[in-house]
DNA sequence: ACCGGTGCTCTCTAT
DNA sequence: GAGCACCGGT
């Protein structure tokens, strides 16, 4: 990668965890494990440190690793798998679970290289086939889809489509309107959290409505019973569903728990301090045994890194461990490999300001390397001009690669001025969304022609592409339509085959033609229905192929692109091809044995048999793991230290990965700890956490950094700087202050600046050197700070900017209260 | 039915 | 600063 080149990376997502191996482990960054060992010992254990070996070869029964940051717990769920390979357990008796695919991918790529005899010119040794690494999602979708019948849900089938966050905020809102109800106070948004709370501890909307007393929950009730109704009415579940139905097949079906828990002999569970009650019933139900013994679980984690309470994780699965398997070992990995004394001790010495805590003694033999940095900037342009900096010279003097080096932030907007300071600089950069690429546009229209195809039921996509291209198929054809299929009980689909035949009264003569050759063209791509019809195609990318140019989105977009003739249009077109070649690349690296091994008639030799000849599975199969790989894509999945870039993203997306050099930015009250934690201790202790994350990610460099005025909701504010700069040892730090001081104390809170001002406090006395009278930056604006006179509020100050064309400034005046002004009509005196 | 413009709201983390 | 609902012109 050239300097310069600032790279996209989509994170594409191919044969998800199945087996994309790539020719050698260097290039996904990862080091060869194995050492040469002393004659006669075990290699697998040779440079294991005494407990790391003991967790290793622990034999049967409950195992919990409590595992510092650094301390070699990848490599000791990687030991260990290859451990019981070697031990005699056949490989499909162990399953895996970690937190993202690209994890799982990992783990399966050095359990290969562990138990490969590749001699020095041999391929990389693949991972034992069989053996089933994954995430919780990806395992649960792949259950589901092979047991689903068995819940006897009407309405729900094998094809049944994922819906994301913003298919079921697309599904909520038209919920919430048809109920009558106003968007604005009950926000699709809000409501879907309380409906993903309650399946996350696994209520349904039938128990949620007996627990609901006051008129808020008693609402929210029926919304979740619609919300129930309706998505099953479009064949689809969300990503709570994945889990809590999986739980209630699990629990219902004794055929399927016992195929799964006479199965999985072995059960290994990654980062299992994020996992949430659901997942750890389905855990506990496939570690079940039937005859009375001990399950073999072994579970890896750190109370200290749980960072995803907001999402149901319930961190009392892991402090409760040994009261759930009675008789459990515990095995404490606290010698960190990765940083340096001072970073070790900085993130200590943070995190025991939580009090919510169990004591966990860090160390490292790792030498005591360079201070923590960190410096107070003006501005966040200014931030990441500093940053930048940074990591040249990291680059410079300590000869470090661009994929060497991290900027991680709290919240997602953070990455844009970052993003075009490394453009303008010239520095290559990735940054870590896996989802971006799906969320596009022309992905997503795409993708919804395919998941229709795979699943007529499925409501939101068919909403979305049944006038895309516009084909004469209006709003107003659509609510008759719709009115119709509600009353009638039939799904979008079937009311528009009633309407494409004429028999929907009050849609147009030209409306039903269009209708007709709508339903015409899908019908050639299923063959009618049953996927095996004489026009059919018979690969999955040859499928998308004909999607794209029979459908006219091909047209459509590629005149929208002629008619601009600007490069974002461009993109549009060319990403439709990637679709295509996204599935090509599906298809090859398709495993079809880890879904056909799941099913529960199979017994351990025609598992066997399976795995070694999986046979080739019909286009709709494919088509549905093609989704279904697709829905499940993470962020995280997206990181690629070997793309010799800078990789930018977020805290959460940080859990698991390490780098030489890293920088922390939006060091700020309301951002880090987010303002959303400000009433809470244990959530103020989430966010310390999340830092204790970012700042353990660190091998060798730590940059901290804060702005003093930052940009937000297109206003540029006065920040507070994070009261977790008080929090680290003063001797392990080095303040580099650009900012030109700070006045007033951190542990105000105030990120309301209006409110703020209001209260008279000393840090916002205007700066001298930032407001200087009739001080106006190179807009013609005016710098936070300044004061003002204008003819009928008096004196003010100036407490936040907007940009743009109608440039508006937040002005405080004082008893009169904080007003925001156009700058170019109000009569306005600098003074 | 469609398209472009304007004005409004809400703004975290993510499988 | 983006996504959206709404409105008026074609």
């Amino acid at each position: 990668m050239a300097d310069g080149s600032a790279v996209e990376n989509s994170g594409r997502m191919t044969a998800d965890d199945f087996n994309p191996f790539p020719d050698s482990l260097e290039e996904l960054g990862i080091e060869p494990e194995s050492q040469p060992a002393p004659q006669g010992e075990d290699p697998l254990l040779a440079d294991l440190t005494p407990p790391q070996r003991e967790a290793v070869v622990f034999g049967d029964g409950a195992l919990l690793v409590l595992a510092g940051p650094g301390s070699g717990k990848t490599r000791v769920i990687t030991r260990r798998i290859a451990h019981l390979v070697n031990r005699g357990v056949p490989p499909w008796q162990i399953c895996a679970v970690t937190f993202t695919n690209k994890a799982a991918g990992e783990m399966r790529a050095r359990v290969g290289q562990l138990l490969g005899t590749a001699g020095p010119d041999a391929v990389a040794p693949e991972p034992p086939r069989g053996l089933i690494v994954s995430t919780f999602h990806s395992l649960c979708a792949r259950l589901l889809r092979r047991h689903v019948d068995l819940l006897e849900i009407p309405g729900l089938t094998p094809t049944y489509a994922i819906y994301d966050m913003t298919d079921q905020r697309s599904l909520m809102k038209r919920i919430i309107k048809n109920a009558g109800l106003e968007t604005g106070t009950w926000s699709p948004r809000n409501v879907l959290g309380a409906i993903s709370t309650a399946k996350n501890e696994l209520m349904d909307a039938k128990q949620y409505a007996q627990n609901a007393g006051d008129f808020y929950t008693r609402t929210i009730a029926k919304l979740y019973e619609n919300y129930e109704r309706d998505i099953r009415r479009a064949n689809a579940v969300d990503f709570d569903d994945l889990l809590m139905l999986t739980v209630r097949v699990l629990a219902t079906s004794e055929e399927a728990r016992l195929s799964v828990s006479g199965r999985f002999k072995h059960l290994l569970i990654d980062e299992y301090q994020d996992t949430n009650r659901a997942q750890f019933v389905i855990a506990s139900l496939i570690a079940q045994r039937e005859d009375g013994s001990r399950p073999n679980i072994c579970v890896v984690g750190d109370p200290d890194q749980s960072i995803y309470g907001w999402r149901g994780a319930d961190i009392s699965n892991i402090l409760e461990f040994e009261k759930h398997y009675p008789g459990a070992s515990v095995v404490k990995l606290g010698q960190s490999f990765r940083s340096t004394q001072k970073i070790i001790q900085t993130a200590d010495e943070l995190i025991r300001h939580n009090t919510q805590r169990k004591h966990k003694d860090l160390y490292t033999e790792r030498p005591e390397g360079d201070a923590i940095n960190v410096t107070h900037c003006i501005d966040e342009r200014h931030e990441a001009q500093i940053v930048g900096a940074w990591l040249r010279e990291k680059r410079d003097k300590h000869d470090l690669a661009w994929g060497e080096m991290a900027i991680f932030y709290r919240t997602n907007a953070l990455s844009r001025t970052l993003e075009d300071e490394m453009r303008v600089t010239g520095m290559p950069y990735v940054i870590a969304r896996g989802t971006a690429f799906y969320e596009r546009g022309e992905v997503k229209d795409v993708l919804a022609y395919l998941r229709v195809v795979a699943n007529p039921s499925d409501d939101v996509s068919l909403r979305r592409i049944v006038n895309k291209p516009t084909r004469g198929v209006g709003a107003t054809t659509l609510t008759r339509i719709d009115m119709l299929a509600t009353q009638r009980g039939m799904t979008l689909m079937e009311g528009l085959v009633e309407a494409a035949q004429g028999k929907v009264e009050g849609v147009s003569p030209r409306a039903v033609k269009a209708l007709d050759r709508f339903l015409t063209i899908m019908g050639n791509w299923t063959g009618e229905g049953s996927f095996m019809g004489a026009d059919i195609s018979s690969s999955l990318s040859e499928l998308v192929d004909r999607v794209i140019t029979e459908s006219g989105l091909e047209t459509h977009y590629q005149k929208l692109a002629d008619k601009h003739a600007e490069a974002v249009d461009e993109d549009k077109v060319e990403n439709l091809y990637e679709v295509v070649a996204g599935a090509k690349q599906f298809e090859r690296e398709y495993d079809a044995s880890a879904d056909m091994t799941m099913d529960p008639s199979l017994g351990n030799d025609e598992i066997e048999a399976t795995i070694d000849e999986a046979p080739a599975p019909p286009l709709l199969a494919m088509l549905r793991a093609y989704l279904e790989s697709v829905s499940l894509v993470a962020d995280a999945d997206a990181v690629d230290p070997t793309q010799g870039a800078v990789t930018l993203m977020t805290l959460h997306a940080a859990k698991g990965l390490e780098f030489p050099a890293v920088a922390i930015v939006g060091m700020e009250e309301g951002l880090l700890p987010h303002s959303r934690s400000r009433d809470s201790s244990s959530e103020l202790e989430e966010e310390r956490r999340l830092l204790f994350v970012g700042v353990t990610r660190a091998e060798d460099h730590l940059l901290l950094t804060n702005a003093r005025t930052r940009t937000h909701h297109g206003m540029s504010e006065r920040t507070i700087k994070s009261q977790f700069f008080d929090e680290l040892p003063p001797a392990h730090v080095e303040i580099n202050d650009l900012a030109g001081g700070w006045g007033g104390g951190t542990s105000q809170s105030g990120w309301d600046t209006g409110k703020a001002i209001d209260d008279g406090e000393q840090r916002f006395v205007p700066d001298p050197e930032f407001a200087s009278p009739g001080d106006l930056d190179a807009d013609g604006l005016p710098a936070i700070g300044t004061r003002v006179r204008h003819p009928q509020f008096g004196d003010g100050v100036v407490v936040a900017v907007v940009r743009g064309m109608d440039a508006k400034a937040k002005i405080d005046f004082g008893r009169v209260g904080v007003k925001t002004l156009i700058l170019r009509y109000a009569r306005l005196e600098f003074l």
